[in-house]
DNA sequence: CTAGGTGCAAATAATTTGCAGAGGC
DNA sequence: GCCTCTGCAAATTATTTGCACCTAG
């Protein structure tokens, strides 16, 4: 099972501080522990170690650390503040049992498209959201024992992204299979073929890369989601391969479909890797939004050429019909 | 302008409590007062009608006031707790600006329907949900004067329950009207041609009671909107209507698709009424899902009676074309 | 007359700050 | 040596509580 990779202190030290043996006892003490630690949560850990150690150094790490960007604080309406990891954690929304006061975080790209909306339509500027749902959580509910929480939410973000990914990649592979069968042009399907052939090749890696991070934690596999996506659990390209289905398609046609699927997996891609703080599930998003980039650009090439050709088809065609109806 | 409805704090107040005229006078000076006032807010308010009132007075009203339902504690994070009314006034979200501390109201259907769903997703019971947008209000960003609130959040969302209610009425008369005209079966037809009527009706009873909503205060009409809800945007109909459009339809699934459609509306209008605490909007929703519930019972009536004939237009001339070869 | 309600002052609880001394660069 | 970090104790802020007294039912 994989350590999860520690902040480089030194390198994350805002502007005109100095090192110093508390801080890096206090720091590391708040990184070796998982949840959401309140400032006297940390006092008492520290105490185990450190009793020289004064709660006022607490309280003025847990700020640095928060300036650092290695913490945030949160409220989760108790009157005192809470601190989490922020150090390549995404950002997410929490579900707080209010029986055994323990949290859950998750993340969910349609709320939070809903909340840019709402957002927008009010002429509201949204620098941060909080979501929080309180009540019962199933082990205080049931009785039986938590469920084993184990891996990070960095991980199930991982284990998330790249499920997204795969489904994608897997609906990219039907349509462009299943385009390159009912193309005429021969060009045009070459290329699907093409695109066919680099989602197939793809889609290993995903897979494989999916099979590694089981192997690293396999309780990854059996926790509960953490991202929530509506969007993709078909794959985004699901719906495109959907309308190839239709009766007469023609080679422009769907080229057209397959780069309105590129244009919005890439735009889904890009725009959530961007949003996410500095993890490992945002640089698959990320390297997929550049896969379907190129892509795009791809469709459109041969979209235009196509058109072109046409154009110069036809112009041909006419040309010869003067021709003809010249020498008549 | 209407003068929001006081609560009968007699009614109110919990068991095994008396009246004081301190409380009174508390209570009072928090009601007339909008938006979200802190403990302290509330004692400065306080001192200019009553000199002699101590905080800890302020603090306890403030619990007594929770417990009775007249206001809600909630938590803008800002390190100290904020009250609202709660008397008649929705459960909702919040947009804060962190420039001018101001906060606006919101609901968002869509947005509740998403966070069950994760809670169901994790085992979650959830008593309550917080969403919270902090960032920047227009106000603040373009330098505009603000808005001009004004409006109450439970005028908003009476406005909003008529628009929904509005559009789906509308949406269902343009399904009753098309139903009737295409289908083949007359007393199906008079069924349909009765819905389309009692919906024009009850058109025209919705459109005056928001004409009179905005009577009673013309700022209602340019509000933003408070409640979001993407569904009912063209009418919970809309689909049904859509549906009759394509070829072939025969009585029978047209009836199918209107159960379907005031099932939906039904169920829809009756989850958001129970949800919202007693308010005008609540009443709108009740009273229009009860109306949905009339009309899915009449449908389903017609539907299993127009099964019932057909099967014994079958039998009999089964038995017709047994007479006929026995004759033979 | 008795269970609340109220004022006042003191208690709590979380967090911050002033100041003098310690320590990193 | 300078500037930051640290401990300690005192201050601050929001809220609660103990207790003696007051007042409605």
């Amino acid at each position: 099972m994989r350590t999860p990779a520690l902040p480089d202190l030194d390198r994350l030290r805002p502007a005109g501080t100095k090192r110093s043996t508390k801080r890096d006892v206090i720091v590391n003490a708040f990184l070796r522990q998982e949840g959401h630690l309140s400032a006297d949560d940390l006092v008492d850990l520290i105490r185990g170690e450190d009793q020289r150690i004064s709660r006022a150094t607490v309280y003025r790490t847990l700020q640095w650390m928060v300036e650092a960007g290695i913490a945030r604080k949160v409220d989760f309406g108790e009157g005192r503040f809470r601190f989490e990891h922020s150090y390549r954690h995404p950002r997410h929304f929490h579900l707080i049992c209010k029986t055994c006061n323990q949290s859950y975080e998750f993340l969910s790209s349609d709320i939070e498209a809903l909340v840019e909306e709402v957002a927008q339509a009010r002429g509201f500027t949204a620098r941060q959201s909080v979501v929080q749902i309180y009540g019962t959580c199933e082990a205080c509910r049931t009785g039986r024992a938590p469920a084993k929480g184990g891996a990070t939410s960095e991980m199930l973000f991982a284990r998330d992204a790249l499920r997204i990914a795969i489904a994608t990649e897997r609906s990219g592979l039907d349509f462009y299979s299943r385009a390159a069968r009912i193309a005429k042009d021969a060009r045009g399907r070459a290329v699907f073929e093409r695109l066919a052939e680099e989602e197939q090749e793809h889609l290993g890696t995903l897979e494989t890369r999916y099979k590694q991070l089981l192997k690293e934690d396999p309780r990854l596999e059996s926790q509960p989601t953490f991202l929530f996506f509506k969007g993709a659990a078909n794959g985004l390209f699901a719906k495109g391969a959907e309308d190839l289905r239709r009766e007469g398609i023609d080679d422009l046609e769907a080229l057209k479909i397959g780069i309105r699927c590129e244009r919005g997996s890439h735009r889904f891609f890009k725009r959530y890797g961007e949003r996410f703080e500095d993890s490992e599930g945002k640089q698959i998003f990320l390297e997929f939004a550049e896969e379907e980039r190129a892509h795009l650009e791809l469709l459109i090439r041969e979209y235009r050429g196509l058109v072109k050709r046409r154009q110069q088809r036809k112009a041909a065609a006419g040309a010869k019909r003067a021709r003809t109806s010249a020498s008549r």
